[in-house]
DNA sequence: ATCTAATTCATGTCGCGACATGCATGTCGC
DNA sequence: GCGACATGCATGTCGCGACATGAATTAGAT
C-alpha cells in the first residue's frame, strides 16, 4: 500500500477514533459533537448569526447549520430570534442553561485534549499540525477554523 | 485555542478535505468514496464474507456493510451469493463491470496519491503515520486498516 | 420608484456512520 | 438428539454531511 494510501486511511482511522471518544464522553450529557462545536461557538463568540457560525464550523461545511442549531433549540440551549435590522438575519445566543452546557463540553473536551497530549509526548506535532494547516488551507474546513481562530484572536483585544 | 485542539480540527479538515476531493473524482464513473473502499477490497481480497468485508473496512467500522454492498449489488458491481457450507455466510465477489469499475477506482486514488505526495513533499510523513498508527492502535478504524495491511502481505507469498 | 441581483435561511434528498434489535443458522455441552 | 449459546446478517432509527432548490428579504442599478 502506498504511503499516500496509508495515511490516507489513517487521517479518516484517526477522525473516527477521536470522534468516537468524544461521543462517548458528551453523551453523558446529552450531547453530540457536532451539537458542542456550535455551543462552544455561540457561547464563545456571542450572538451571531446562522451564516457566521457556518463559517465557523468545522464539521458542518456548508450553507446550512440550520438542523444542528434546530437540534440545540429544541433542547432550549440556544435562543433564535430574528434580527430586527436585516429580517433575513437570525440571531442565535445560548440561554442560561445552554451556558451550563457549554461549560461541561469544555470541560469534557478539555479531558480528551489531555489524554492526546499525553499520546503526542515525544512527537513533532507541530510538523504535523504546520503539514495539515497547508493542506486544508483554502478547503472549506480550512478556512472555518481559520476564522475560528481569527475571532479568538479578535477577542483578545 | 489549546495545541491539541487544533490538532483535533485539523485532522477533521483533512479528512473531509480529503473526501471532498474523492468524492468529486469518483463521481464521473458514479461511485462515492465509501463505495470505492469496499468495491477495492473485494475486488483485492477474493470472495469475502460481509463480516470479513467489515473488518478490513476503514470507513463503516462494525457490523454492518449490509447496505453499502446494497447499493454495489443494486449497480450490478457486486455478485451476493449465499454460501453453501454455512448458510448463514454470504459470499461477495466482483462481476465483470465491478472489475472494471474497480481499476477506474484504483486509478482515480493514485491521482490523488499523486497530488498528496506532491503536497507532502520535504515534510516527514513517516512521523506522522507512526504517531497516528499509535493513535489508532486498538481503535476499530485502526484494526480495520491493520487487517487490510496483513491481508496485503498474505497475498504477496 | 421599480426591476434585478444578491444575501440569508429553510427544506428536501441521498448516502453514510453508529447503535440497537431480531431472525436465521450453526456449534457445543449434555 | 436437543436445548442453550454463539455467529452472521438484515433492518430500523437517529444524526449528521453534502448537495440542490426555493422563499423571504435586502441592496443596488437605472
Amino acid at each position: 500500500m502506498r504511503t499516500a494510501e496509508q495515511l490516507r486511511y489513517l487521517i479518516l482511522a484517526a477522525q473516527r477514533e477521536g470522534n468516537r471518544q468524544l461521543t462517548v464522553l458528551l453523551s453523558e450529557i446529552g450531547v453530540t459533537p457536532a451539537q458542542s462545536e456550535a455551543l462552544r461557538i455561540i457561547g464563545d463568540h456571542g450572538p451571531l448569526a446562522l451564516r457566521e457560525l457556518g463559517d465557523m464550523l468545522v464539521c458542518d461545511t456548508g450553507t446550512s447549520p440550520s438542523r444542528i442549531v434546530d437540534r440545540l433549540v429544541a433542547a432550549g440551549l440556544v435562543q433564535r430570534t430574528t434580527s430586527e435590522h436585516d429580517r433575513r438575519q437570525v440571531r442565535l445566543a445560548l440561554t442560561a442553561p445552554g451556558r451550563d452546557k457549554a461549560r461541561r463540553v469544555a470541560e469534557i473536551e478539555n479531558q480528551l485534549y489531555d489524554l492526546l497530549d499525553q499520546a503526542s509526548a515525544g512527537t513533532d506535532v507541530d510538523a504535523f499540525i504546520g503539514f495539515l494547516h497547508g493542506f486544508t488551507r483554502q478547503s472549506p474546513a480550512g478556512l472555518a477554523l481559520a476564522n475560528r481562530l481569527a475571532a479568538e484572536e479578535k477577542q483578545k483585544d
